[in-house]
DNA sequence: CGGAATCTTGACCCTAATCAACGCGGGTGG
DNA sequence: CCACCCGCGTTGATTAGGGTCAAGATTCCG
């Protein structure tokens, strides 16, 4: 994908409609289109937060703590708008996973929107918004206690995530087992025991190092613990 | 604190300068004061995301997962804003810890600005990204192992947040050791024997339940681990 | 086909959860 | 004003979940 291609894409599929066509072209102008291979880390000027959106292939957003000390706060994939702050006590970065096409964008390209336009600052706003739910939906996993649970509700959002030719086709993991511990807060040898503890109980099947089909989704939703009684 | 009080407080330690009147005006109609005694919470509509401004006391914000399961997101002190989201996949609710007066604004105020001013829609915006940074910030903290660590943590975010006469002297924790575990994603017992084992070392003080002062925060801070090595 | 990285499995140990008893503090009523 | 009482906090003993260490087994790659 070229970038006139994948900028169309990031204006069609998530930018709202009814912008102005100068709004668009502004945005256009400053976007930067990015071509990553597997491993490669996104450089950001990181004195400025950005948008990136995600055309195609898989990334991991992380957080630098101290030098050698990484905590991986999300993945995502095509479709996907991810926001990036500016450094201030920790170092994020985003690092690709597969073969990536990336849109990279500062934030103040939506906020230096003509004033007779602010549909652009609103959806910056309200991407923001959606980032933040999904840290706090983070922050519990994380905080609630058993290994099992979160392995549960990382498949759970894999399985809904990674995308794939048709709903019962399996999906290729993008990353490591070391990726998903850190992802989650255990180690490489509790994720493994429990991706086997799931296939014993029939939830999952798996092939190679990345093949994932799962085949009972009820039951693993039991597993997460999050039987949310929906008002 | 009256409403007029209240909402003067907002405006001018939070609210950027250069609003047109008419955008504050319009604002003032819209916010909405509330009295909060301790364990008060508050009732949002929660078809609708809010912004909540603290004139005074102290509250958490905590998300329910199922019906009786509590995972505390944050604390919150006099001159914070908090952003609740509408609720999807959880229950966000802010409770009071002390007596607590705050103004709740719907955050479609700040969006309905005027289309020559974007500026409350940029004030919104920056607000979210510091919830997002919050946010993150605790998802590392839970993320990362050790009891010490969190609790160390934990320490310092309160002796530098919660609101004192003077820099010396000690602060009252408006939380209970149960909120406090709660929120680090630690047993009651593990928390209270980590202040045990931080007065131990000579780092912290504490007097009744509540009286706390941080003797050595350098000795807190290596206790974090977080020797970031700022660039 | 070989080698290296990744993943799995096993044995052991340690941290923090659990269970339980006790003590302190703050509030209430006599 | 004192005595009592209940909730919260501390402390101790035990246990279990998951981390650590170590040895194989796959898989993927050249």
């Amino acid at each position: 994908m070229n970038f006139p291609d994948l900028f169309d894409a990031f204006a069609s599929r998530i930018l709202p409609p009814h912008l102005t066509d100068a709004a668009v072209l502004r945005l256009r102008h400053e976007a930067c289109a990015e071509d990553m291979a597997p491993g490669d880390r996104l450089q950001l000027k990181d004195s400025e937060p950005h948008f990136v959106f995600i055309g195609s292939g898989a990334a991991k957003v992380s957080a630098y703590v101290s030098h050698e000390r990484e905590q991986i706060l999300a993945f995502h994939f095509a479709g996907d708008v991810i926001h990036i702050p500016a450094r201030d006590r920790y170092n994020f970065s985003v690092t690709a996973l597969n073969a990536t096409e990336v849109l990279v964008m500062r934030t103040a390209s939506f906020h230096e929107a003509t004033p007779e336009c602010c549909a652009l600052l609103r959806y910056a706003s309200d991407e923001t918004v959606r980032a933040l739910g999904r840290s706090r939906e983070a922050a519990i996993v994380l905080g609630r206690k058993s290994a099992q649970e979160r392995v549960a509700f990382f498949l759970l959002d894999m399985w809904e995530r990674v995308p794939r030719e048709d709903a019962d086709s399996a999906i290729d993991l993008p990353m490591s087992r070391g990726e998903i511990a850190e992802s989650l807060g255990l180690t490489i040898e509790t994720v493994s025991r429990q991706f086997g503890e799931f296939k014993d109980m029939g939830l999952i099947e798996t092939r190679g190092r990345s093949h994932l089909r799962v085949l009972d989704s009820e039951g693993l939703l039991r597993c997460t613990g999050q039987l949310a009684v929906a008002a």
